[in-house]
DNA sequence: GAGTGGTCTAGACCACTGT
DNA sequence: CAGTGGTCTAGACCACTCC
């Protein structure tokens, strides 16, 4: 190895495989760790950031670096938009009493904090695509914040999208303050005729904007998954376009693909 | 904003966001920045390094800091799963005419190169419970690269487990020799009597091992997305696991969720 | 060879944590 | 308060790219 920070980020994390330093132990200090490999303090800093990036260790200002804890990870399955289908025109206590997101973590209604805000936009060129509308087109865009009553950060950013010329119908849809609505989008939808044919979700995988790492609480070096839900009606319209933002050591995405019988 | 570095982040990052610097351009020198924001070479580096992992820049050795290019992705969709049953009980000309990846990406069967290596193993802990069978039953491990002919670097890294007692009847699927076998995993299942009820797959975020960076040519601060696939059968066994590493810049994964009629 | 980023030093001072 | 990591300086020398 020729560079000094990698044999010491190489030393280390041979360590951690190795177990011989275990989660939640902490590391010598970065002046012990300089003295012991004969190099300087920034030289040692280097090597822990390299650590720090592959999610190894955590730093902890004042407190030391440590070997950081798998992370527990919430579930998020595509069984949730059958189930949210069939229920979409059940009666409303049966709707209110849990939701989607409570489907998929086994959670009661009362852990979870809600937080949502509407706007009404137009379509530019990225949502024009998605819809397969002209740019320009009125949109109602809607904001969920949705995090663990226990917890200070919310668990997803969701970020809304419905044409609003096929919503306007039913004005209860463009108030936020009726939020959370029982039943979840799919019956907010049903309300004004439109019944889903499909969903297509999109996956992709990359570093968080600050904004998104402050608002997740996200440390330094971990990713965000970013999924772009498409509903599809039967009319083959695209009606909703929803992009979530989920911190990625935290989350678990699940899709089942049923398979026809030979 | 009270520290330098993130001052001369912020100042650069709004130049990119706003398109003063577009992609491809290349930043003023690090002495030139020094110079500019009146701090040290380091505090620049320090400023350039959180761009870098945000993935806004690329650091090229001794030409210069470049802002980055929105990466080209792959799509790999779930509809391959329903697609690659239905032909692998087909003939042999069509199902080697073109494989799941090809159909995936549109590519032919030319475009791609192909390594695959086997080695016989037990069961781990993971493993154990990913199939529900107990530690230490008999698995084939099948590690796979495949890549463009184009590009030096693979676009997945997959890693497929197999249970030993289930294949054992046909020799050929312990072979390495025989690969790549056309019609892929479900056509050899097909061999020993075995058809598939559903996929189950999961997808989390996390950075690569060095391991994995290096194998994929991953630039510093992106992210791998990591796909467990389940393969259960008609008999609701777990027949096949496969681990695949995807690079996050380059890949985009689609799931469709078909909904029954109201 | 000129210009660029990569590594490294040997300190300084500040901010945070826990006693 | 002592001990820890966070920020920053002002250089040095090396490795890479391009002319």
């Amino acid at each position: 190895m020729a560079v000094a920070y990698e044999r010491i980020a190489d030393t280390l994390r041979q360590s951690i495989r190795a177990g011989q330093l275990r989660p939640g132990d902490r590391l010598p200090s970065e002046a012990k760790l300089a003295e012991e490999f004969q190099r300087s303090v920034p030289t040692v800093r280097d090597a822990l950031r390299v650590l720090r990036d592959e999610g190894l260790i955590e730093k902890q200002h004042g407190r030391g670096n440590f070997v950081r804890r798998p992370r527990t990870t919430a579930v998020r399955t595509n069984l949730r938009h059958q189930w949210e289908k069939s229920r979409a025109r059940g009666p409303v206590a049966e709707r209110a009493r849990t939701g989607a997101t409570e489907h998929d973590t086994g959670l009661q209604v009362g852990d979870l904090v809600f937080h949502a805000s509407y706007r009404e936009i137009v379509a530019d060129e990225n949502l024009s695509e998605a819809f397969a509308l002209p740019a320009g087109t009125p949109l109602l865009e809607r904001s969920y914040r949705t995090r663990h009553t226990a917890e200070s950060a919310p668990f997803s950013l969701v970020t809304s999208y419905l044409v609003h010329g096929l919503i306007a119908a039913n004005p209860d849809l463009l108030d936020e303050t009726k939020e959370p609505w029982p039943g979840g989008s799919q019956s907010q939808l049903y309300t004004v005729g439109i019944e889903l044919d499909r969903i297509e979700e999109r996956v992709t995988a990359r570093p968080p904007t600050p904004e998104e790492a402050a608002e997740l609480e996200l440390p330094p070096g971990t990713s965000v998954l970013v999924l772009r839900k498409t509903s599809i009606d039967i009319k083959e319209r695209v009606v909703g376009v929803s992009d979530v933002i989920l911190p990625g050591d935290r989350t678990e995405i699940l899709f089942t693909t049923p398979l026809e019988r030979w």
